[in-house]
DNA sequence: ATGTTGTTTCACAAAATTCTGAAATTATAA
DNA sequence: TTATAATTTCAGAATTTTGTGAAACAACAT
């Protein structure tokens, strides 16, 4: 397969496969070509290069800024901006579960002790299974939560090892 | 807090929630719904409490039985039939990786195998840079995969404790 | 200062997704 | 059978999300 194509077919995947993980295509795609390109882009390269508008491309990277997945490169001598990925897929990764734990999951976790405590007969067998619920989830959240400040933080091969010792 | 109150909220926020993962937000309400219900509820319940319309409660009931998150309930002697989901949210999380892994980590590493050769020569850098990228995140994805399996299949006592050990 | 190039913003347009409700279908009862 | 209740389907409507492009803004060079 040559080159060019290969890179369409996997900027076009990675979109997709964003769209089922609450990413907007196009951050997906201006992702996915940084990902595979070996020099930092501009703006108008990646403009031209999957057909989107300057807002469309500006506020994307923006976002992908915010994420920390893409660095902002200045190029001395040269006026315009430039832009690289972080190419360490487990950096990716966890750059990515520690952004996730911070806006989803941390909120989540703070609104079901809020509802921890429901008014009424814990014999009322709604009331009982609304907070059996609610401390269930909370407990799993709970774990996962410090399962995944320990991932955040472990060095891949460090966390690889042990797995593979626990699963073998 | 009251009761009513608090179901309420959690399901607006279990919807909110959703919709950051590619869940549909009344797919996601109608399974926060079953989730704190005590008993089966039928089509018409969920319509009424979530105020939808019956093909949207239909398809996105279907939806739910689909991933296996919900079950439908005969009740003897009733015509309408009943729904009610999984309440231990250990079978409901290893319920959804299963489902995703299939329907989109297995297809992501199958493309990620026909990207891997591409024609030219491995040293131009372009080149070089995008079959690394693919092979990085195809070991990464092969990685996820297989842990992936062991979780689905572990026990939540032993995986939750193995873990505890690791990560003292 | 003034012009030039590059960046950001944002009102509106376009597209994608989700929802509705009535009609068609299916299942059960009389 | 025929009537009745429950379920499913799906074309079009409503809503939400995403994208566009021109204008405002900022940075720099002359």
């Amino acid at each position: 397969m040559k080159l060019a194509e290969a890179k369409q077919q996997f900027i076009a995947s990675w979109g997709a496969f964003g769209t089922h993980w609450g990413i907007n295509r196009t951050m997906a795609q201006i992702h996915a070509l940084l990902l595979v390109s070996a020099d930092p882009l501009s703006q108008d390269d990646l403009m031209e290069q999957l057909n989107v508008s300057r807002g469309n491309a500006n506020m994307n990277i923006r976002e992908l800024i915010d994420w920390g997945l893409v660095d902002r490169i200045i190029i001395p001598g040269e006026r315009k901006e430039y832009f690289s990925a972080e190419k360490d897929i487990w950096k990716v990764a966890t750059q990515i579960v520690q952004e996730r734990k911070k806006r989803e999951l941390n909120p989540m976790l703070k609104l079901l002790e809020n509802l921890e405590e429901v008014d009424g007969d814990k014999k009322d067998k709604h009331v009982k299974q609304f907070s059996d619920t609610i401390h269930g989830i909370k407990r799993f959240g709970l774990q996962a939560d410090k399962m995944l400040d320990v991932l955040v933080k472990a060095d891949e091969n460090w966390f690889v090892g042990s797995l593979m010792k626990l699963f073998k």
